[in-house]
RNA sequence: GCCCGCGUGGUGGAAUGGUAGACACAGGGGACUUAAAAUCCCUAGGCGCAUGCCGUGCCGGUUCGAGUCCGGCCGCGGGCACCA
């Protein structure tokens, strides 16, 4: 071989991905068809948002969505492999405040700069399709749908509370309340409530709920999370008459989930955004004062929940229903949620943890509904707080038997309640209607207009889009829409009378509750075209982060139900993802050293190597394995890695290794070995090219290690298990590498590795292919089938175990009868010293896997 | 605080309740080379001279048999309704 042939034989991704990418693109290969004859599938994989930057973990969640995408493709499906943008929020408008331009310049540049970074991926994504959530051929079919919704009774508008920045005079989101500042000003920040428009969610709580049974190819995990997050709750509604309460609150109203508490009640309390609390507020400082302290906690229930348990004594009373003479005190207490129940509760500290700390703090009473079935001390310190599966010993019921369960104990309550006149049994949800106002510029303007004669007036149709206007600055805070007269003044639809625009936008959460429906006919003139959205939809195969096990995932199963309601989906389609996949994050470790005064400084991992600074040699501390943000620098770009090692490279290594769902650890020595590895595929495959070897009897052993390694690969892809496809494809290739067989039997073996390796990296696949004479286009070349007779083994090894420790193995053929084995077993040397004559005490066998003997 | 998940060699991980550590990374040894790079081969959980013993975050339980199932802890991560 000469020096010049040395050199041709190197793996040199560089000079054949974009090759193979024009080649796709020429044969139009990844083009999504409507093809009645053949059976869809639709892959998506959840859309970025357009920060500028792709990062590891798109390399991943895409990644993860081409293998099932391509790998469908090759089992002959029509396939649908859309892209697009989540371009509308609030970065786009901080990057406006921080650095000046316009919110669309820098939201279409980054889409622009990403695409430009994602294209060299090689992804199989249908182009064609691409959109982004700003474009107004996007939001203003949101916005008729939204008119739709609105005349369907799905929307409507209520008050609600909002983060209040008094300094920049602006509503402020969760993340930018830090310590119940503002992020900005460092003003403490205040509830206030402002109109705003809501989506009936809670309408549907009761189905979102059930339906989740049928979600059988979703992670229990999600299911669950949802189950929780709807929360149904079984209880008691009923009404305290009052004693020395204002006009009009001679009644009030509570919920609880344990009516079987109910003689062990010591106070009843009340949230701080109760009518009686609002109207107590206006008449007596000392409630003024307190409910103003009250609603400087913000607004999350984290912050609610986390916060010191306190409240205030308003003096007024309530009467036990039982018993006319006991009074209970009313408190405004920080914890109750308005929008739970009746926003008011009564408490009984024997059985609630918060309720006690409650209790102890302010004197009330402590008194034990029930004890531990077996007996047990009065409580203390510690809340009895049994599981309502579990029976206990009542001490103060007054309803059912003496020993029964919680669960026995609510319902015989409940009964027992109602046949004495005392409120109802009632199902609640925790889940809230979901509140879509935003005073903000880059969002799907609300298509509607207020006028004073009219009230609120939906835009008309054929006015949409209502586009939101260019001439807009960001230099004062707030939302210019609010101070854009031109825009905001109109005409009423209705009566022609001067009026205004919504200037509120939409929640970016809708953008995303209805893309994956856009998809199916991302140009149409309405927001779907039927026949299309009925041949594509579901999403037969949805992948993304479990960050959005909750809300994104929640929202849109409510709105395609309300998108099917309005006639935008079919019915079938209501549940608009079949599967679920939920992908871990790209972690890497920290490189920190300090500065004079010990400030952390965080440096790039380009820049260290061998735990020292290049630069400077300082020693770095290192912190394992961390998600990936810019802010602690350990970030790995995508596009210098491909640059580096090639796409293939780093699509390998993102599947390597790691189970998807879990966190994946970048190291650049792993880079290094997935590159490594792919050169030796491409070796070994160049060398069987220019090969010229007899068939011979390796042949067969080749063959069926190749038939194992299809159905191997085509389970582990199939099953979501890309680091055992992965795994099995190294032993393929060594197996190849090692095996003397003739080179027609290896051309076939490294054809049908190149095919099997495809999904994952298609370049080299492509490129092998072609050197061994493939026809045409690996991408197109249909999904090697497993050969059934050449998967079984005809011998097994079964261990031996004595009294469940391994201590021998016999072989045996894979049929062999059951008391063959036990005989043979029984008459094995280690087993036989054991026993010395005597008969076990027990003699397992499970046929194929293992023999335990009990002695 | 509440809901959900995860925890296995030096590292990433594999294992329908059935041989714990497949496959790979880093390491050690060797071959080839004037040398290096590249490549190839061998080795490899810990302890022990060894028959062997110990090992899947910790404690307990179920089972002939537990990484896997159950109960209780500890640690880490995700979500908590205006981040996307």
């Amino acid at each position: 071989m000469t020096i010049r042939d040395q050199k041709m034989q190197r793996y040199e991704p560089h000079t054949f991905e974009a090759k193979w990418q024009a080649a796709w693109e020429e044969a139009q290969v990844f083009t999504a068809r409507h093809d009645p004859a053949r059976q869809k599938y639709y892959v998506l994989e959840m859309f970025p948002y357009p920060s500028g930057r792709i990062h590891m973990g798109h390399v991943r969640n895409y990644t993860m969505g081409d293998v099932v995408a391509r790998q469908k493709l090759a089992a002959g499906y029509s396939v649908l492999h859309p892209m697009g943008w989540d371009a509308f929020g609030m970065p786009a408008e901080n990057a406006a405040m921080e650095r000046g331009g316009h919110p669309k310049d820098w939201t279409y540049g980054n889409i622009a700069d990403m695409r430009a970074q994602m294209k060299p991926l090689g992804l199989s994504i249908d182009w064609s399709r691409e959109f982004a959530t700003c474009d107004p051929e996007y939001y203003g079919q949101q916005q008729a749908m939204f008119i739709d919704m609105l005349a369907a009774g799905l929307v409507y508008r209520k008050n609600a509370v909002v983060n209040w920045d008094p300094v920049d005079m602006t509503v402020l989101a969760n993340e930018q309340v830090i310590d119940g500042k503002g992020w900005r000003s460092g003003a403490v920040v205040e509830r206030r409530e402002l109109t705003q428009w809501f989506f009936r969610i809670s309408d549907y709580s009761a189905e979102l709920l059930d339906a989740l049974d049928g979600l059988k190819d979703w992670p229990e995990k999600v299911r669950l999370m949802q189950k929780n997050w709807i929360g149904q709750s079984r209880g008691l509604q009923f009404a305290f008459s009052t004693v020395d309460a204002p006009e009009g609150f001679e009644r009030l109203d509570v919920y609880t989930t344990r009516p079987d508490t109910l003689m062990g009640a010591s106070f009843a309390a009340i949230s701080p955004d109760h009518p009686l609390a609002k109207h107590l507020e206006r008449h007596d400082p000392e409630v003024a004062a307190f409910v103003a302290e009250c609603r400087k906690i913000g607004t999350s229930e984290e912050a609610l929940e986390k916060a010191e348990k306190r409240g205030l004594d308003t003096g007024i009373r309530v009467r036990h229903p039982f018993d006319n003479a006991w009074e209970l005190p009313v408190y405004i207490a920080n914890f109750i949620l308005m929008d739970y129940g009746t926003g008011a509760i009564f408490g009984c500290p024997a059985h609630d943890q918060r309720d006690l700390d409650f209790a102890r703090k302010y004197g009330l009473p402590v008194l034990d509904v029930f004890e531990p079935a077996e007996g047990g001390d009065p409580v203390a310190d510690e809340a009895f707080v049994p599981l309502k599966s579990e029976p206990v010993h009542y001490l103060r019921g007054f309803a059912g038997q003496e020993i029964q369960t919680g669960e026995a104990a609510v319902e015989a309550a409940i009964a027992f309640c109602e046949a004495n006149g005392v409120g109802h049994g009632v199902t609640n949800y925790r889940l809230r209607d979901w509140g879509i106002s935003r005073q903000r510029y880059w969002g799907c303007p609300i298509p509607v207009v207020h006028c004073d004669t009219c009230g609120v007036v939906p835009e008309r149709k054929e006015n949409l889009p209502v586009c939101l206007p260019d001439d807009v600055t960001f230099d004062i805070p707030g939302n210019p829409l609010d101070r854009h007269p031109t825009w905001r003044d109109c005409a009423c639809p209705k009566c022609g009378a001067p009026a205004r625009r919504e200037t509120d936008t939409m929640d970016t959460f809708v953008d995303s509750s209805w893309y994956y429906a856009r998809f199916t006919s991302p140009r149409a003139a309405t927001p779907t075209n039927a026949a299309e959205a009925d041949y594509w939809m579901n999403v037969d195969q949805y992948i993304g982060g479990v960050e959005h096990a909750i809300l994104h995932l929640l929202y849109s199963r409510f709105f395609a139900r309300a998108m099917a309601k309005t006639g935008h989906l079919p019915q079938k389609a209501i549940e608009p993802f079949n599967a679920l996949f939920t992908q871990g994050m790209v972690t890497h470790e920290i490189y920190m050293t300090r500065d004079e005064a010990g400030r952390p400084v965080y440096h790039l991992p380009e820049d260290v190597e061998g735990g020292k600074l290049k630069a400077t040699g300082e020693a770095v501390e290192i912190i394992p394995s961390a998600k990936m943000s810019k802010s602690k620098k350990n970030v790995v770009d995508p596009v210098s890695i491909i640059d580096a090692f090639g796409a293939d490279t780093a699509r390998w290594f993102v599947l390597s290794d790691s189970p998807p769902e879990r966190d994946v650890e970048w190291t650049s020595a792993g880079a290094e070995a997935a590159f490594r590895h792919l050169g030796r595929v491409w070796r070994i495959a160049s060398e069987i090219a220019a090969s010229d070897v007899a068939a011979n009897d390796q042949d067969a052993a080749l063959e069926k290690a190749v038939h194992k390694a299809i159905h191997e690969v085509t389970q582990g892809i199939e099953g979501f298990a890309f680091n055992k496809a992965v795994a099995k494809l190294y032993e393929l290739t060594n197996t190849i590498q090692k095996s003397g067989a003739g080179t027609a039997a290896k051309r076939v073996a490294m054809k049908t590795l190149a095919q099997l390796s495809a999904p994952m990296v298609p370049h080299l696949a492509e490129d092998i292919w072609a050197m061994l004479g493939g026809e045409g286009l690996v991408a197109q070349a249909p999904w090697p089938k497993a050969n059934p007779a050449l998967l079984v083994d005809d011998t097994v090894i079964l261990p031996i175990q004595i009294n469940g420790k391994r201590r021998a193995e016999i072989q045996v053929p894979k049929d062999m009868p059951r008391e063959e084995i036990e005989a043979l077993a029984l008459a094995e040397e280690t087993v036989a010293k054991v026993l010395a004559g005597q008969a076990p005490k027990k003699l397992i066998v499970v046929p194929g896997r293992i023999i335990n003997v009990v002695v």
